[in-house]
DNA sequence: CCGGTCCATGAATCCGATA
DNA sequence: GTATCGGATTCATGGACCG
């Protein structure tokens, strides 16, 4: 059965490329060295499938914070994140994103994490370069810094936006049913919870402070990854800081590349990922829904004989019928065509699902063909 | 005592001006038709105390797009027209901020409400008008509409901005204590968890179809009003629709203004805040803490006898003391000063709150000064 | 080893009245 | 405008320390 062989292809492509270092290009597993849109512009046009980017946030604080008990709140006050006003902010947003773009696939996605100090720069110049946003994210933290001078609300989330690269670009990875699957059975949403990086997780240097003053949870950067891409996919981080979707990448089985300027960072990210041990192909297979299944035409019903040439197919309630030609498509009265164009034709319909609308006798029953996916889709599981 | 005065003053104030009708402005709890940025314009400046404003953000980019100017765009994938269409969408959104800003108080705040369509871009735009943004929050939806093509996450929340007139703008009204305290006595956060409007609230016309295509839920202005307002104030609403901001302002002993285009929705707010039955002044008293207290100087104790020239006064753990001197201040090795200025050089700290730091013996135990503030102020109490 | 207490800390645009 | 100064203000978590 031909319809069987692509998906042990991609089994095959999936296995040689899950391990990290087995790819033949240079960049891919690494982290490179360099200003962010220098980088970037060396690397090959549409060879990267996700990009998760934590930019710099363009915090603009003022004075020192303390404490009700009177200690300083560590601000990040770091150089990479000043700006000299908006306009050098969008500047600076505009660049890498453009650089990103090219380097990113059509079928590829990005995700853009931010506060509300930028966020919404970030997000209204992806609209301008015509990314398509396809869900602002936010992430909800559990231990949120309080308030402390209890002048606004506890600022408790941080958003993320997931985009692609153009309204057109719907080829994008959505791991919609294993999202699904891990969130009770219901449609995952969007917002997410997940506590602050904090505890063993946070990389310590030898003085015992943070390696990285905004290393992000490897929990949010899972569910991105597992959301978003598929076992084998690369995934660029431009701003990799403390490594964090690196480490996650390597876990889940993904490839990735960071950029990143400064040597501490590099360092601290390089010996987390080497120590990080990949999880097993079992853990990792992509719970899979309809969409992801191997695709079975109504054609193969018929080549298969589970449907016969002639047979006759209604509607649930018995007001349609059409006969099953031996080519894959269906016939009633003048009208013929696939079953979902007929299924929409008698309807007087501008669509319909055939799969669901067309029946079949099964003794005293009638059941919907889609059963009989199932049945192909069984038969192909032995052969795994 | 002079300072108790304020505080009467006060409260006559507000009384003054805590019913809709009893003000003289004829603008005030109507409902302004016409165009949102010219029925601004004829409002007098810095008159309203907040603004809550939900947009719209039918950008039209897909399927069919039009044109500003409502005509049909023919190729749908003309990049430049999307372009256009973001370019006449930022010009609305800085056109009414602008007109809003104006008619603001330099006391005021702005709340914004959106969804991923625009809200970025109105969020750019208070930025770049010099709006400085106070929060973003987060609205929850516990029932989101699903998505249907299970292609992104549920879009299960909106987006609302909270903003002052300026960075230096810092006299905005923050109910704080009373959004702790309805918040189980921890800091309010930035994501709050409310149903859509739906059932009885939601307002049907008399074929039973919705009135307006996003009326928003009483429950989630009521918090916006209570938090960001004191009784008496004016909220204005330039994008009025179904005036659920009226109805809510009205019940909560605020003022309204409302502004739309469409007569439909005139006629639909107005009878619905006409059934409108505000809250009782004992309902809408909001909780205050120790900032709105009458002030009560260490010199009062002193002068009072409560605390007595040569007491001796310690920390918690008795770490460190001080002598009580006649004049109110107090002496600690070759040190003295206030309360404050010596338990913060005691422990060499830049500040100190010398009401919680410094105790005093009362028979076993020690107590902090505090104490005996209210104390003094239940005595005040007795005077009014 | 267990439980209680103390302490440190996290992407923070964090005071306001009076002189 | 600026400078001064009274005094108000924090939640969850993890680790250290102690009895």
């Amino acid at each position: 059965m031909a319809s069987v062989f692509p998906l042990a292809d991609l089994k095959a492509s999936v296995k040689a490329d899950s391990r990290p270092g087995s790819r033949s290009d240079s960049w891919v597993d690494t982290i490179i060295k360099g200003d962010c849109v220098s980088a970037l512009e060396a690397l090959p046009t549409h060879s990267v499938d996700v990009i998760f980017a934590d930019p710099p946030y363009n915090l603009q604080l003022g004075g020192t914070l303390h404490r009700p008990d009177q200690s300083l709140v560590d601000a990040v006050d770091d150089e990479w994140d000043q700006f000299a006003s908006f306009e050098a902010y969008d500047a600076f947003t505009r660049a890498w994103l453009l650089a990103c773009r090219r380097v990113l696939k059509p079928t590829g996605s990005i995700w853009v994490i931010g506060s509300y100090h930028n966020i919404f720069r970030v997000g209204a110049t992806l609209q301008d370069l015509n990314f398509w946003i396809l869900n602002d994210i936010i992430w909800r933290k559990t231990n949120p810094m309080p308030n402390f001078k209890g002048r606004r609300f506890q600022n408790a989330h941080e958003t993320m936006i997931w985009a692609s690269p153009s309204a057109k670009a719907k080829g994008y990875t959505f791991n919609y049913d294993a999202m699904k699957a891990a969130n009770d059975d219901v449609q995952m949403r969007s917002d997410w919870l997940f506590p602050i990086c904090n505890g063993n997780e946070r990389l310590k240097g030898e003085d015992g402070k943070k390696v990285h003053p905004t290393q992000k949870p490897e929990a949010l950067l899972a569910r991105v990854i597992m959301a978003s891409t598929k076992p084998g996919d690369i995934v660029l981080d431009p701003f990799f800081g403390s490594g964090t979707t690196g480490a996650v990448a390597k876990r889940l089985g993904r490839h990735f590349v960071g950029i990143e300027r400064e040597q501490d960072y590099i360092d601290a990210a390089a010996a987390r990922i080497a120590a990080v041990e990949p999880l097993g192909k079992a853990e990792l297979t992509v719970m899979t829904g309809k969409k992801a299944e191997v695709r079975v035409a109504f054609n193969v019903l018929v080549e298969s004989g589970l449907i016969k040439p002639g047979q006759v197919l209604t509607d649930a309630k018995r007001r349609y019928s059409a006969i099953v030609r031996a080519d894959g498509t269906v016939a009633s009265g003048g009208d013929a065509g696939s079953i979902h164009r007929l299924g929409a034709k008698v309807q007087g319909l501008d669509a319909c699902n055939g799969w669901t609308f067309w029946h079949f006798e099964d003794g005293q029953s009638l059941r919907p063909i889609d059963d009989l996916r199932s049945v192909i889709r069984s038969d192909l599981a032995k052969v795994e």
